[in-house]
DNA sequence: AACTTTATCAACCGCCACGAT
DNA sequence: TATCGTGGCGGTTGATAAAGT
């Protein structure tokens, strides 16, 4: 129990991964896919664990990450299901494509607290922080002499509802029932759609039927969104205005850009669209035979300037990959790696293009 | 310029769940 | 049923960068 076989041998590597190792780790998932993370450090040539392996993907290699700051949009998504879910890191992380839960630990951890505390909401219960600790906290911001003490409240930012006041939700609020359908859900789970008015779990293909957006069902992924290259995810916020609404916290939704201009003249409650920074730098650069490189803050860029083309040049011996498709990919596209099991959350329904190879 | 404090974030640790044997 | 191996998760740590003094 407890600490990993694997984690007992000697000799292996710990800290900070080089960019070789990267190089390595990268190269295998992408001509191999993601099968036993124990076997992964063998076959790749790391001397690491395998869970190491699958964390230093899943953080950091994986194509489908997006990087940089996080929108607004976004910090409102993570406050409203941390008031949903507490600190269910990886069930939040799959309503947010592109971002890891280790990433929206950290932003919460080192942002996100601190600036709902400055607006006078416990973090942990995202009720309004109690009377003496306002009190406390007003001595210390009069001393910064900045911004008096802000009375929480539900503000409006953009095209985004911005939940900075723990009374936007009744006490009630989402009933435990309902809540724990949500929490109890796989965070992975594909087709895994939670209608916050309703109070149902819906499949997607259900909701698609029944959803006055027609989403695709497509778009049921939870955490590599961008693996196809044609489409793009965007999430929306519901906010519903219905007081009697046990629940008037906001669905989300996955959807495509089609939709959301299909629907957006005609669907007065869709608050917000995420914006088409969503979509990951892989995908944007796409054309650009990016490969293995992020754009912007990235951190990559210095450490790796190799190119898929790199991989292309190798020798892919017994691999499924056959000599044509390789010749005929000038630009990286995830579409057609083996990526035959990525992480459960790939399903078939979500992700057929893999299993072609 | 040197030192200290604070913020950020990658990575590790320990635990749990689950399937295989 | 018990044990083992593994994947996954959340909490925490430690290194580094940035900001402040």
């Amino acid at each position: 129990m407890g600490r990993h076989s694997c984690c007992l041998k000697q000799k292996l590597r710990k800290g900070l991964w080089s960019p070789e190792e990267d190089e390595k780790l990268f190269n295998h998932i992408t001509r191999f896919g993601v099968g036993c993370w124990s076997s992964v450090p063998k076959q790749a040539g790391l001397q690491r664990c395998g869970k190491s392996c699958r964390l230093r993907w899943i953080n950091y290699l994986r194509p489908d990450l997006k990087r940089g700051m996080f929108s607004q949009q976004e910090e409102d998504v993570i406050i409203s299901l941390h008031e949903l879910l507490g600190n269910r890191w990886a069930q939040i992380a799959a309503q947010l494509p592109g971002r890891t839960d280790n990433e929206i630990k950290n932003f919460w951890n080192s942002c996100l607290k601190k600036k709902l505390m400055k607006q006078g909401i416990d973090p942990a219960t995202h009720k309004p922080l109690t009377e003496p600790y306002i009190k406390e906290e007003s001595k210390l911001t009069e001393k910064t002499a900045t911004n008096p003490m802000q009375i929480p409240s539900v503000t409006s930012q953009g095209s985004s509802f911005l939940i900075s006041d723990s009374s936007y939700f009744d006490n009630n609020g989402l009933s435990e029932a309902s809540r724990d359908i949500f929490s109890s859900k796989s965070a992975l789970d594909p087709l895994f759609c939670y209608d916050f008015q309703s109070g149902y779990t819906l499949p997607m293909n259900n909701y698609q039927s029944e959803s006055q957006f027609g989403i695709n069902p497509s778009y049921g992924f939870s955490s590599m969104p961008s693996l196809t290259n044609s489409d793009h995810a965007v999430v929306s916020v519901t906010e519903f205005s219905d007081n009697n609404s046990p629940s008037k916290i906001s669905s989300l939704l996955f959807m495509n850009d089609q939709v959301k201009e299909s629907n957006s003249s005609n669907s007065s409650n869709m608050s917000t669209i995420y914006p088409s920074q969503m979509r990951t730098t892989m995908i944007e650069n796409n054309n650009n035979n990016a490969g293995f490189s992020w754009d912007g803050d990235n951190k990559l860029d210095p450490l790796f300037q190799f190119q898929v083309n790199a991989i292309k040049s190798e020798d892919f011996g017994t691999s499924s990959w056959e000599e044509g498709q390789i010749q005929t990919q000038n630009s990286i596209d995830f579409n057609s790696y083996p990526l035959t099991s990525l992480s459960e959350d790939l399903t078939e329904a979500n992700f057929d293009v893999f299993h072609h190879i």
